[in-house]
DNA sequence: TCAAGTTAAATTGTACACAATTCAATTTGA
DNA sequence: TCAAATTGAATTGTGTACAATTTAACTTGA
């Protein structure tokens, strides 16, 4: 590609990601509206689904966010009452992410979400498999460094 | 899927989309300070280097944003001086953003930009298009609607 | 053993994003 | 023709993102 072209918009690769990225959290919004929350409050609600505690820094490694972003976000989530936060007992630099009961049931009652958004975006089973595997391609070489 | 598997992380295609735009945005920073540009006032740019002249409304259309993230986006590029922020004569509630003299000269500087950019995500050739063409899938089945 | 170094969160400051509203200019239709 | 509707930017308010710094707790090594 010569100079000219390579910094044309539509021969970038990262801004069609920044936008499809957007574009589908905004989906989202109507969707999570009705539980109160955010696109990243819901996907610190699902990894505390899976993992019941964790601290701040091991959750910002999942989601690939720092305490910056976190803290405020998990206040206002401990605020709604879905979650807890308490020190560690036994290191009291770690704070301790834990999932209230309210935020345990809201998990049954959102079941339907990943279902009401996968009707929002026009990917074949196989072309979301391929863009799956290469979104992760790339953010697990990105974490080996 | 049952309903507890879709509900994880792991499982979700929104989730690596959202953190490989931010990774790839968080490799522009150190190349992109060099030229007292973010990520968001590049991409303005790239419009500007094309077109020469475009409203708000156009801009926000091609780059997925609207004029609360653009009016004071587009003034501290006016105040950097690598735009200029004009009413329309036609119509005046056209604002009409052009680029200057400086903005055009520092096309060329940026023109390693992609290229340096491209070296830092480990894509084969083929995985790129791949990924390109289903991003701008999702995005034209999006702006149909 | 305790000063120096390290670590985890929190804080600070800047810059988006975006929904909702406002404001002014233009268009439209009875 | 002019009031009502529409349009394009700007504004307001909330919520991330993230770099850089600070603070407090812990670890380490001379």
């Amino acid at each position: 590609m010569n100079v000219e072209d390579c910094l044309k918009l539509e021969n970038q690769l990262c801004f069609p990601l920044y936008a499809c990225s957007r574009e589908i959290i905004k989906k989202y919004k109507p969707v999570l509206d009705k539980f109160d929350l955010t696109y990243t409050q819901y996907i610190v609600m699902m990894v505390l689904w899976e993992k019941k505690q964790i601290n701040v820094k091991e959750l910002g490694n999942i989601l690939y966010l720092d305490s910056g972003t976190l803290t405020p976000l998990l206040k206002k989530l401990e605020q709604k009452e879905y979650i807890v936060r308490n020190r560690s007992k036994e290191d009291e630099r770690n704070l301790i992410i834990s999932i209230s009961e309210k935020g345990k049931k809201m998990k049954s009652k959102m079941s339907k979400v990943p279902e009401e958004i996968g009707k929002c975006i026009n990917l074949t089973e196989q072309e979301a498999l391929t863009l799956y595997k290469i979104l992760y391609k790339i953010l697990n070489a990105n974490k080996e460094i």
